[in-house]
DNA sequence: ACTTATATATGACGATAACATATATATGGA
DNA sequence: TCCATATATATGTTATCGTCATATATAAGT
């Protein structure tokens, strides 16, 4: 989970559910490299999505993602195959990646909780 | 996250979304000591669930895990205040636990890989 | 009497993942 | 040439779930 709903915390991902976890994936691949969706699809497997991303998902995120100023993009007709759209992270989409990494230090913390507290009601102490 | 979607993977706890983790939460609440919803509220507040978790949530949660037969429930009327719904944990619900801290466990793992991976992306070697 | 705490429950809404499908272009093989 | 496949983008539909609002009832405190 990113933020844990109701309470606000303005920051830039105001998702409360970790569900999102795809945005900032995208946003971390767009930050090393420019790249377009089809290319995202395949390179979203170094993070769980481990069939690759759903196209649907993927593709209706970076019109999102585009409209709020996190990505911009252009056409490049050049080259073999159909028509791409070039995608790169805006300076915004920099500090709303830096925004998401926080959260997810602090779900990597919640999680941990969890299962420190589960072990222990297990009775394992490794 | 638990399950990344898409792949089956036979374990009980079927759900893609990590929005769920209430749900193992209130399994591990349940291991710890039978309770009753308006008291798992309170005490969801130690998994960062900040403001006490929204009522519905909890409510429709425990009639639906008591549904899939995770938890049962007796009426308690007697002490004070309004009669309340006694819930423990089952055999079943205790196997859906362990399924579920797997997948938490590599939940870590993913956000931890993002982690690392952000940190190279930006130079930190922190 | 009035408010608050305790306790359970439901209705409505919005966001999102999942699944299916449509489209177009280029390449390689039969 | 025809067909399948890979590349690439896009949309529609459904189900699930979190969020918010609200309803109900009991008991204790003021």
């Amino acid at each position: 989970m990113c933020c844990q709903g109701k309470q606000k915390h303005g920051c830039g991902c105001q998702g409360p559910r970790m569900e999102r976890f795809i945005q900032p994936c995208m946003l971390l691949l767009l930050h090393e490299k420019p790249a377009h969706g089809y290319e995202l699809m395949e390179r979203l497997k170094e993070f769980g999505f481990e069939d690759g991303a759903d196209p649907g998902l993927v593709y209706r995120n970076l019109r999102k993602m585009e409209e709020s100023g996190w990505i911009e993009s252009e056409w490049e007709t050049e080259g073999a195959g159909p028509a791409k759209r070039l995608y790169k992270i805006t300076a915004e989409g920099i500090d709303l990646l830096h925004d998401w990494s926080l959260h997810i230090e602090r779900g990597i913390e919640r999680l941990r909780n969890f299962q420190e507290r589960y072990r222990q009601s297990f009775g394992k102490d490794n």
